[in-house]
Order: C-alpha cells, then sequence, then structure tokens
DNA sequence: GAATTGATTGTGTATCATTCTCATTAAAGA
DNA sequence: TCTTTAATGAGAATGATACACAATCAATTC
C-alpha cells in the first residue's frame, strides 16, 4: 500500500529483473487519474485506453492487472458481476470497504479504520507480508428488500 | 446468519413460493457435516456428492449454492484459485475470516469478532439486511517471501 | 388423496472472463 | 551498440458458470 511513481514502480521491477513498458505505464496512470470510488474491470480498461487512442492488447492488459494486483499496487475486488475490479490500493486514510447488494450489485464504499489495523496485525501475526485488506459485506438494498424479487 | 435445519429451510422457501427439494435438502446437509474450517467449490461438491451415490447435475449444484448464497445460508468465498468456494455460513462464535498468500494460495482462518460488529453496523446505517460479512487478507505468506519466485 | 400449477431438475449447449501459445519486439545491462 | 530475455499482440484454448427446454414433482387446492 504505497503510493506508486513510473520511476518508484520502475526500480521496483528492475530489482527482480522485470522491466517497464510504456503499457505497464500507462495502465499505472490511468489508475492515478481515475475519479475517486472509480474502479475498472480488464474489459473496461480496454475501451477507455482505445478511446484515449492507446492500443494495448487486452493479454496486456490481462497480465498487467495481475502483476500490479500482486506487486499489491493494485486491489482486486469482487463486486458481484461476474468479473473482476481493480482500483488504486491506497494507504490511509482513502483506504475503503465495500458493502454490496447481492440482488442490484450497488455498492457502496465506507471507511473504518480499525479494519486496516487488524489486517496489519493480523499478517504480521503470521509472518506473512500485507498486500491488501478489505472487508467485503453481502446484504440486501432496502430497495431490493422492498421488491420482494426472486432471489 | 442463521443455523438452519430441513424444516426451517423449508418455511423459508416456501414463504416466498419456493420449493425444498432432495437436492437442496442434501446439499444442506453436506455443509452441516463438512468438518470445520473445510469448504467446497462446485466441482468438489458434485464429486463428492458422486462418491455417495447421490447423483444431482452440475447445474443443480451450482443453482443451489447461489440460491443459497443469497438466502445467507452459505457463504460464497474468494479464495484466488479462479473459482467460488462455499461454506456454511455461521453465527458467532464460528464466524471468520481468511489469510490468503496470492502467490501459493495458502490460506488460514482467523476470528476477530470486532468485524463482525463492524459489519452490523454498517449494513444498519445503510438500511442493508446483512447475509455475509468477511475480511479478506491478500499478503505473501513467509515461504513464498523466501522463494524469491515470480510473482 | 387426486388433480393442478408452476417451480425445479437434468442434459446438453452457450457464454464469457481469463489464460495460454508462440512468433515478434524491445527494455536493460554489458 | 550488442546481447539477452522479458514483454507484447493476436488468436486460440480453457474452464467456470449460465442458459434453454422438455420432463418431473413439491405444494396447494378441491
Amino acid at each position: 500500500m504505497t503510493v506508486y511513481t513510473a520511476t518508484s514502480l520502475k526500480s521496483e521491477l528492475n530489482e527482480r529483473g522485470w522491466r517497464l513498458t510504456p503499457q505497464r505505464e500507462t495502465i499505472l496512470q490511468v489508475f492515478q487519474n481515475l475519479p475517486k470510488a472509480k474502479h475498472l474491470s480488464a474489459e473496461e480498461l480496454y475501451h477507455l485506453l482505445q478511446g484515449e487512442g492507446e492500443n494495448i492488447s487486452l493479454s496486456t492488459i490481462y497480465r498487467t492487472l495481475k502483476l500490479m494486483a500482486r506487486m499489491g499496487i493494485l486491489r482486486e475486488l469482487e463486486l458481484a458481476e461476474g468479473h473482476k475490479h481493480y482500483e488504486l490500493n491506497q494507504p490511509y486514510p482513502h483506504h475503503h470497504h465495500h458493502l454490496i447488494c447481492v440482488r442490484c450489485n450497488k455498492t457502496i464504499e465506507f471507511k473504518n479504520d480499525s479494519i486496516l489495523k487488524t489486517g496489519t496485525k493480523t499478517a504480521q501475526k503470521e509472518g506473512y507480508h500485507l498486500l491488501d485488506c478489505q472487508l467485503t459485506i453481502h446484504a440486501v438494498c432496502p430497495m431490493c428488500q422492498r421488491a420482494l424479487l426472486p432471489i
């Protein structure tokens, strides 16, 4: 949960014998310029880049998202739409969690500092190196409760 | 997060105009008899049932798992293997969370009562009806840290 | 307890997110 | 500048999950 620049990304990649490519730099930038509370799927990122004239292949997008998630740069979110979403993995005070309606998929972000503390402590206790820590609440939103729709 | 019996499952289904079938009852039983800390994927459940001579189709398994998750009977876990896992959604004191190594997928369960309290409070504040609440910690386990393997 | 209704099942097929293959390209270090 | 090998792009392959539909049967009604 560090704040990354192209330079710090480059040195962290090079340390492991990997490379900073224009594609990776571009993708990092997209996430850094994304409005708050906005997250992207692979497909969405692909089309967003297409729209900006950046032709990065879908394969590379998938590879880069996975890489950055495993480096702790991005968070991988499971928001119940059947595909993953990604957002910058930001430290306090931007760190947040998700409350998801399992019926309509409406998602609310919320903050709670003690959760990150719990996560940090738990990982530390087991000797794990923390990358991300997210509380996911599955629930039924007020509208869907009233709707009495099939599950 | 209630404890279900075949009877209580039946009445909850019937309330909504749905039915208790032998397949649904069998699947509930499997989860109730599962050892602690054990969770199943759709495919695993399918083969487990096959082994017991219960021929429930894979479609029905998928449908039932989804239904029960949306009713709050089961928890849907994303444990990084590329497919979902399910376990009984048990209340305090069995409620727990997961610490996952993103490299080798080794998973540790841990308990923390304050998280469920936070989840309950958050859902309530927004008027959501809570189904499940899980803290997922993504991290790198001690062995994988030493291994210096590719991400 | 027989008849009715429509929810549920099973089989096979379709879908769609994600990963893989492999030839080509191009970062990084010498 | 040259060498090495990681990374990319295009398309094919994979695999988890959803769907369609005819047949079945759980719950309710008479």
